[in-house]
DNA sequence: TTCGTCATGTAATGGGTTACATGATTAC
DNA sequence: GTAATCATGTAACCCATTACATGACGAA
């Protein structure tokens, strides 16, 4: 099995902004601590050699446009490289988007699959909105539990950050159920047009 | 320098557990993760190789209680070793309690400073909080430079996404203004019952 | 012509995880 | 007596970072 586990969250993020245009590294990062600032920041030490692995596997190719002059590209090429997916490399964006498991779900890799939902199939993503729930859900009652054991001494710092913590895990639960309310909407609105089909449309406030 | 990176976040980690009563490794990883449960959890894997480490280091030590059969000691012991604090250790601890930098205010280091700010000094708290502070409003600063640039064209879940980075961090900072207030009210409180003495006290807003 | 930024890369290192292997203790 | 949990440990690996080295290009 082992399914690959490759070049983790980075692969993925890679695929997913060069699918939507060809980019040379630098800018690949720019675009990457853009989309994902507020989560994680990766350094070039860990992009190019991304590259060059996608590279490898055939998954991204360099993107030289309409090149009339040989011998000038041959010689001039030095600095931006600019890369695009191959189709292999679509097929694995695909497949990367597909998989609704735990890789989706955990810290690391939500934000990244989050960001990319708008290419990933309805019920995928509420399959991941709901692991994601469930896996947030399963923390806060280990943790009440903990708390509930070591209750007894603990400092007003202690308590304040766990506090916040807990806020904030329970904030994240709130914003999930409310984009999986949302979906499911979506979904049920779909099923309904589309089973009607030929009787008359009807308004359901947004 | 090189101020001896250690073991990273698991070494203050440890010290300050043990440091308020010894404990064998597996209690030691469950307080740990409900102490941080919401942030990290740490496995064994990390845990078991840093205590080594640390006995190595001379920071930590055995603790077995007072013992009056020695043989009995020699063999029976397996399973189960109860560390705690040496000299050093403690000497160690109240160093990394004491500096007040990067390490105590990025994302990895400061949930666990923090846990333990009931030992830390009180400058020291207020220089990391304020430290934690601009740290999450410069990222936030280059967040929105960078959404200004790349406004134009983002999918909502794109846009959904950021926003609940962005409210996310905003949130802490709030937080942080919050505890930075009470710490300094409490500081002038202090400077202010120490400083009369012998005289009324005058009020000098803010 | 020099400085800042754009741009690409590599080597060493690091902190941590997973998976594995093992043994003791407790509860049924 | 056997299953679950407590308890300790190791080895292989992984993803990413830091620090470094290099060079092109535009603006002052």
């Amino acid at each position: 099995m082992a399914a690959r586990k490759g070049a983790g969250v980075l692969e993925l993020a890679v695929l997913g902004l060069l699918h939507e245009s060809p980019m040379h590294g630098y800018e690949l990062r720019k675009r990457l601590n853009a989309l994902l600032g507020m989560f994680r920041a990766f350094s070039y030490g860990s992009l190019y050699p991304c590259l060059k692995q996608l590279l490898a596997r055939g998954l991204i190719m360099e993107d030289r446009p309409e090149e009339p002059n040989v011998a000038l590209a041959l010689q001039s090429r030095r600095s931006k490289i600019v890369y695009k997916l191959t189709a292999d490399g679509k097929e694995r964006l695909q497949q990367l988007l597909t998989e609704a498991g735990p890789a989706a779900w955990e810290d690391e890799g939500f934000g990244v699959h989050f960001a990319f939902f708008s290419h990933t199939r309805a019920d995928v993503r509420l399959r991941i909105l709901e692991g994601r729930r469930s896996r947030l859900e399963e923390r806060l009652e280990g943790f009440r539990a903990a708390l509930a054991r070591t209750r007894e001494r603990v400092d007003s710092y202690t308590l304040e950050l766990q506090n916040h913590g807990l806020e904030s895990v329970e904030r994240e639960v709130r914003w999930l159920n409310e984009l999986i309310g949302r979906e499911r909407a979506e979904q049920e609105k779909l099923a309904k047009s589309s089973e009607i089909d030929q009787d008359m449309p009807r308004e359901n406030g947004r």
